[in-house]
DNA sequence: TGCCTGATTGCCT
DNA sequence: GGCAATCAGGCAA
């Protein structure tokens, strides 16, 4: 099932770990696309100099100070666009930034888009899902209750809720400022995230293809 | 495997 | 005018 809205009203350090292993969905004209989502960072207000909101509302950032449960969508180093879901209470400011997903359904459609066929390099970055998916500038704003845009439960495609001890909590990734916060949460052991952990990728050399772990269509 | 760099544009100061 | 929540490709080891 598509999450409620009132899925969106919690802090946004738990809604980050709880969107962890939830469905991303796009529908759109060339077909549907789904990522299972492994990797999240959190953006806060007031004290957060990394966050888009720091220094206050502008042109650019204003879809984080509306309601959660939005898509804000924005243009990054002049080639790129990354997918955040606001949260917080309206007028906050605060957002999770989607950083990898897992390749679940209409791969080929993605690696069309994307121009490769390695599973692995087709959702793992905030720019690269985006591409996967086919998502653009004007979603910005779009409610994720709604279709073509919408997140899934885990229950939907016949996943378990993660365990705690299964999310990760590492600094963000490509910031100067607000490094020493643990605002990074992903998936142990998961083969799509942007960088695996050491552990992870020593551990599963080259061959390791045997997880490809492709859900039946809802 | 991992570091380094160029690409490219809209927004903010 | 400077720079950004990135990525792909080149090169060294």
């Amino acid at each position: 099932m598509i999450l409620p809205q009132s899925f969106y009203q919690k802090k946004t350090v738990a809604l980050a770990k709880s969107l962890l292993g939830t469905y991303l969905v796009h529908d759109s004209a060339e077909g549907r696309a789904i990522g299972r989502i492994v990797e999240t960072e959190a953006y806060l207000n007031g004290k957060d100099p990394a966050s888009h909101s720091f220094k206050g509302k502008t042109k650019r950032n204003e879809v984080m100070f509306g309601p959660p449960g939005h898509a804000y969508i924005y243009f990054i180093y002049g080639m790129y666009y990354c997918f955040n879901v606001v949260t917080g209470c309206v007028g906050n400011g605060e957002a999770i930034l989607i950083r990898a997903l897992e390749p679940v359904d209409g791969i080929k459609l993605m690696e069309e888009r994307r121009g490769t066929r390695d599973v692995r390099n087709l959702c793992s970055g905030p720019g690269k899902l985006v591409q996967a998916l086919g998502i653009t500038r004007d979603l910005n704003g779009h409610s994720m209750v709604h279709p073509p845009l919408t997140i899934w439960s885990h229950e939907s495609f016949g996943e378990m809720r993660p365990k705690k001890s299964e999310i990760i909590a590492t600094p963000r990734i490509g910031i100067n400022l607000g490094m020493e916060l643990p605002l990074r949460f992903y998936l142990k052991g998961s083969h799509f995230a942007s960088r695996r952990c050491k552990f992870a990728a020593k551990k599963s050399g080259r061959h390791s293809t045997k997880h490809h772990p492709q859900m039946a269509l809802q």
